[in-house]
DNA sequence: TTCTCCGATTAAAACGTTTCAGACAGTACC
DNA sequence: GGTACTGTCTGAAACGTTTTAATCGGAGAA
């Protein structure tokens, strides 16, 4: 059926160890031998079998990805694209997993490792107090995650630069003359967040603007909980003229409770979210936001998990920090003439 | 480092075709034997390489999937989420793969089988004049495709019925009461949208309305083909009083063009949408739409290539379709009584 | 001439399974 | 006591690679 390095060697006349070695040590194989060898694996359209190479190198040119059960304000599909072509690039499959129904997350890890399925992971939705890291770390198995964790010190990571991101937002109201700007953050004690929302201070303080504290308002993520605290920050006394939301939904649900009060997104008060989900774009008016490189980040997680596996140096805790970038879009009011 | 099951062996005192044995053909091994080895098995965490049985067995595993470019109102997430789970339960594995850049399609398909990467394929965005379907098929290669094609006949596949998704569509407006519903499809000659647009005129007929052929408008998908149908609707001498949008992006964008006129939606204009994008849920007013029920498909899809394996018997043509269900949110009016 | 070295090639082992053909001991049957 | 099973177990081959060590012919050095 298909062709093998025995029919190859079979046609042209030479032993496969000869074949292997034009394939994988072309150097050390006279010209006129190499050329003969590949006209003939050409013809055949002979691939080594992955199998065979996988149990011969101990190694399975694969690489891990556990399907993430949730997906709010995480691209997948970008971002699992780019790591599939990045992947391809460095002749490495990625499989997919999930655990069983009723599996812990954690025994799916170690049951891939075990079968001997893949030769590293990539980790996405990640936090506090996960454990599949710390269980990773000790088995000494090479993983890169997307996003920080409780052991970000000791292994390799890549993440957007979230506080880059919230600062990005807020001196863009800044700039369009605002000055009273509230947060719409999560609650205290999620990286992300803590990251986020440290953004927004740091632009206020930047430019001297004082916090009010009452304009932070924390809630946990959605439409809903965005539209509550919406309602709240307007019915402070002195109400701000802006608003920055750690994540879109909560941008959206401001948005409609501002539109609910007879005030004019953009106009009356500006809006600004994070993420750039699918929906800020389709929103009206559409949703100014924060927009991840996701296609950077999957490349880069494959880049570095590709490195850890060639020199197996595990433990050397490549990091990579990624730039978000400011997408203007009506809901942060008329263009004044700054728009980066 | 890992057990095999040579070590295995050794530690229960048995020959290493008998702990294959005890996995594999459990009834052939006495039952003092099988609890032994198997207690071993435990005690060191054995599980069967990958590579070593793909090698013996000449079998992968595994199932490939092509990663799609562009995800426009197909629910990636949840459908390959359910389609790895699917998987797992029948101890395969989802391999994710991407043409090259500069690589054929079909070329990546041929490689996939050529190394003996997968077993078969999952196959999503088709449509006409799809050429992995034609190749798939000449090479006699297990497939299962999520979408019909020009081969409809001669492979498996699963589908959602747009037919019946517009028609509920349709119908769900006539029940409001309206009778000047018009249509915004995509231009003729796509599968999905003939079956879809095929629905509409099957509700109007079945409760005796009469379709205006102004009334149908196609244009591309998008949120601004969308709306630009919509005020061509909303020029006619005669408006329509309600609008199906053959995709959401439609009819969001749709929405856009009624609210710029001044007019209400859901009151002045009911509209209801197709795919239910999480982008639905979240316009507001909420937009009504089809749902597909994805994690059907994903399953669907996997159970039949399963069966397609198993019994090696490609051209059953196995079919699944699968019926979507409605969304009543707040674009389509008021709740009349009847929300079925 | 003989020895050594070198470049090119190859035979064979190994990777961890499954499976086929036997082996072996006991049991039932004639 | 031999034959034929039967139930359990095992040795060895095979799957398609890579890799190590060995072979081999010829060229250069002594």
């Amino acid at each position: 059926m298909r062709a093998t390095i025995k029919d190859v060697s079979r046609v042209a006349g030479v032993s496969v160890a000869t074949v292997s070695n034009v394939l994988n040590s072309p150097d050390i194989v006279a010209e006129q031998t190499h050329d003969r060898v590949m006209a003939v694996i050409e013809q055949l359209g002979y691939k080594p079998n992955r199998a065979a190479r996988a149990l011969q190198q101990q190694r399975t040119f694969s690489i891990g990805y556990q399907m993430p059960r949730e997906t709010d304000g995480f691209a997948l599909d970008v971002f699992l694209h780019r790591v599939v072509e990045r992947a391809e690039e460095a002749d490495l499959a990625i499989v997919l997993f999930a655990p069983r129904p009723g599996q812990d997350q954690v025994d799916a890890y170690r049951e891939m490792i075990r079968r001997g399925a893949v030769d590293g992971f990539v980790i996405s939705a990640t936090g506090h107090g996960d454990d599949r890291i710390e269980h990773l770390l000790e088995a000494g198995f090479p993983f890169v995650t997307f996003g920080r964790t409780d052991f970000s010190g000791d292994h390799a990571w890549v993440d957007v630069d979230g506080c880059a991101g919230a600062d990005l937002a807020t001196a863009h109201l800044l700039d369009r003359g605002h000055r009273e700007i509230a947060f719409i953050g999560w609650p205290e004690g999620s990286i992300t967040g803590d990251e986020r929302s440290s953004g927004y201070r740091r632009a206020l303080a930047d430019r001297g603007v004082s916090v009010r504290p009452e304009l932070v308002v924390r809630t946990e993520n959605g439409v809903e909980p965005g539209s509550t605290a919406m309602q709240q920050l307007l019915d402070l006394e002195n109400p701000p003229t802006a608003v920055v939301a750690v994540q879109d939904l909560l941008a959206l649900g401001a948005m409609n409770a501002i539109r609910e009060r007879g005030l004019t997104i953009g106009r009356d008060m500006a809006v600004v979210g994070f993420d750039d989900i699918p929906s800020a774009a389709l929103a009206s008016p559409a949703l100014s936001s924060i927009r991840q490189p996701m296609d950077r980040v999957g490349e880069l997680v494959v880049e570095m998990l590709v490195e850890e596996l060639d020199e197996d140096s595990v433990g050397t805790a490549r990091t990579g920090i990624l730039t978000p970038e400011l997408v203007v879009r009506a809901s942060s009011g008329p263009d004044g003439g700054s728009t980066r």
